[in-house]
DNA sequence: GAAATATATAACCAATCAGTTATATGTCAA
DNA sequence: TTGACATATAACTGATTGGTTATATATTTC
């Protein structure tokens, strides 16, 4: 629930889920995209995976991820109720319209 | 641009922006909701500004915040992305029933 | 102009973070 | 079974974070 936000919050993190959108991939697969060790990509793929946005499955010797995007939905619902703020009120000017031409 | 993700990631700034979703507010109206320091709140609302999310203006010996959402929207936008993956796909099931009944 | 009020900043601290190198674990191939 | 490959974990490090107390700054009121 919250740790989600924590999860996304870091750049890197965003783009293996980016990634992920593409379809499933191996760790390798992965660390091609980004000029960090391996290690630390394990590590960033060890919080999304305690966030709950990416599944592990072991497919031989790899290991294959994938999204799992549902605790997203909880982001998205935050940010829908900031909406009507970017549609009504467009910070002042809008507002003043809407006031002189609501009769 | 990325300073709003990190903004985020704590709740207590998140719920400055949903108590300013409410109307302005001034910094001792805030803090009445919380229950750490004043100091804290100031630093808070620091990163708040610095993100692009909220707007202070002086009002007499108080400084009275207002929601400036407009940076939301780059969140929105991101998340959007990923609303088909809990639409289409709804976990393999979803998917196997579309196959399904394809033609 | 002195005291009170409202807020911001400074200096500090413990915890967390994002990276590193070194090492452990598990699987495949020879 | 030995060696190579793929990934995870451990141990460490410097930077950042979220809080604190103390202090500075600006405005109002008396």
């Amino acid at each position: 629930m919250e740790a989600v936000y924590k999860a996304i919050s870091d750049p890197n993190r965003r783009a293996v889920l980016d990634l992920l959108m593409l379809g499933d991939q191996t760790v390798s697969e992965l660390l091609g995209h980004f000029n960090f060790s391996q290690p630390a990509l394990s590590k960033h793929l060890r919080v999304l995976r305690e966030a709950g946005l990416v599944t592990a499955r072991s497919d031989g010797r790899s290991r294959r991820y994938a999204l799992k995007p549902e605790r997203l939905r909880t982001v998205a619902e935050w940010v829908r109720h900031y909406e009507r703020f970017w549609n009504e009120r467009l910070d002042g000017l809008g507002a003043l319209l809407d006031e002189e031409t609501k009769p």
